[in-house]
DNA sequence: TACCGCGACCCACAACTGGC
DNA sequence: GCCAGTTGTGGGTCGCGGTA
């Protein structure tokens, strides 16, 4: 026996609206769009018409004829509170505008992003893609967008929202040398290669020779599963040649590292100092007390939002925008600290 | 000039119509 | 019966004309 559709109730319309206020659907859309010509008296009425019928806009009806007021967000992944961040800065940026932001997970410009643009979302904000210009730029074509996260902004049709990764990576180690260390590792990412990482490794690399210490310069480079990361890290501990303090691309790396190395019975910054990135909530946890590259998550989340409005209401030309990152020092790199 | 409403319009899909 | 073309429908927005 074929199963039958559940039965929906009847939606209230803006007709619904129009006909309980005794006004006509146009101005019960100028009232909905705060559109120039409407008094109080029946901005009064319909308001009082649509709390009796509890009516809520139709996203997609308003996409026939343009807005959805709807703007989506991809990110690779959502373990890394380093994203919180971000979404917190995309909600700050909306809160005073008829703009939602719906988010989904993807770490590539997928199926997803295609389903955001069938559903009319007004724009995308995508964070680390893992894509070419090409296809962002396909991407941008069809809808506004900007990208957080993506260094590569020749010939770009789309706007960018960057961290200076390379100048993050040149503190951290400048921050390690006054420190008092010498032999630095950077611990990185194998795969997906981005252009973040590979600002990231080139600041590292070029910081330490600055230093004079361009012989010690050591990447190790593991995929973003737990299992690698430790075995990575204990590795590079375990070695002749183990390092007296390690750079980590990310905080989720450093709190791997502390770990291995307590486990190790290395005392943390005494015997490795440790310094990690994006400066997220739980470096300040007493049991961490990571220090940390702040790269202002939440500010990148405030302006790739107010970028992605600039271009729904219709600029044309690309923008950058670059947060400059800092050194957010605690216990486990300051000996004193 | 401020306020209000008519009717065209948006797009995808289903239903209808007419010709072969 | 099949296919292609036309019309209607859904829920909003928008441009412009009418009225006080």
């Amino acid at each position: 026996m074929q199963k039958k559709a559940a039965a929906r109730t009847p939606r209230i319309t803006i007709r619904d609206v129009a006909s309980d206020a005794g006004v006509s659907v146009a101005a019960v859309s100028k009232v909905l769009r705060d559109a120039y010509g409407v008094s109080e008296a029946l901005r009064a009425k319909v308001q009082a018409s649509m709390d009796k019928l509890n009516y809520r806009p139709l996203a997609s009806a308003r996409g026939l004829r343009g807005r959805t007021y709807t703007l989506g967000l991809v990110f690779p992944d959502l373990r890394n509170p380093f994203f919180a961040d971000i979404f917190a800065g995309v909600n700050a940026a909306l809160e005073r505008t008829r703009y939602q932001a719906m988010q989904g997970i993807s770490t590539s410009a997928s199926a997803l992003v295609e389903a955001m643009i069938d559903r009319q979302m007004d724009g995308l904000i995508l964070v680390g893609p893992n894509e070419n210009n090409e296809r962002l730029n396909d991407i941008a074509k069809r809808t506004p967008l900007v990208v957080i996260g993506h260094h590569d902004i020749d010939g770009a049709k789309f706007d960018a929202v960057n961290n200076d990764d390379q100048l993050g990576a040149r503190l951290a180690v400048r921050h390690l040398c006054q420190n008092g260390h010498s032999k630095i590792a950077m611990l990185s990412l194998s795969a997906p290669v981005s252009t973040v990482i590979n600002q990231r490794e080139l600041g590292y690399r070029l910081e330490m020779t600055e230093q004079g210490l361009g012989g010690a310069i050591n990447i190790l480079r593991a995929p973003q599963v737990l299992r690698d990361v430790q075995l990575t890290i204990r590795k590079l501990l375990e070695s002749k040649d183990k390092p007296d303090a390690i750079f980590c691309w990310t905080d989720l790396m450093a709190f791997e590292a502390i770990s291995v190395a307590t486990e190790l019975g290395l005392s943390i910054p005494d015997d490795l100092a440790v310094v990690g990135y994006d400066n997220t909530i739980f470096c300040d946890f007493s049991q961490n007390r990571l220090t940390s590259i702040d790269q202002s998550g939440e500010v990148l989340g405030l302006q790739a939002t107010r970028l992605l409005i600039e271009r729904i209401d219709g600029r044309m030309q690309p923008d950058h925008f670059v947060v400059t990152p800092r050194v957010v020092a605690r216990a486990s790199s300051a000996r004193n600290d």
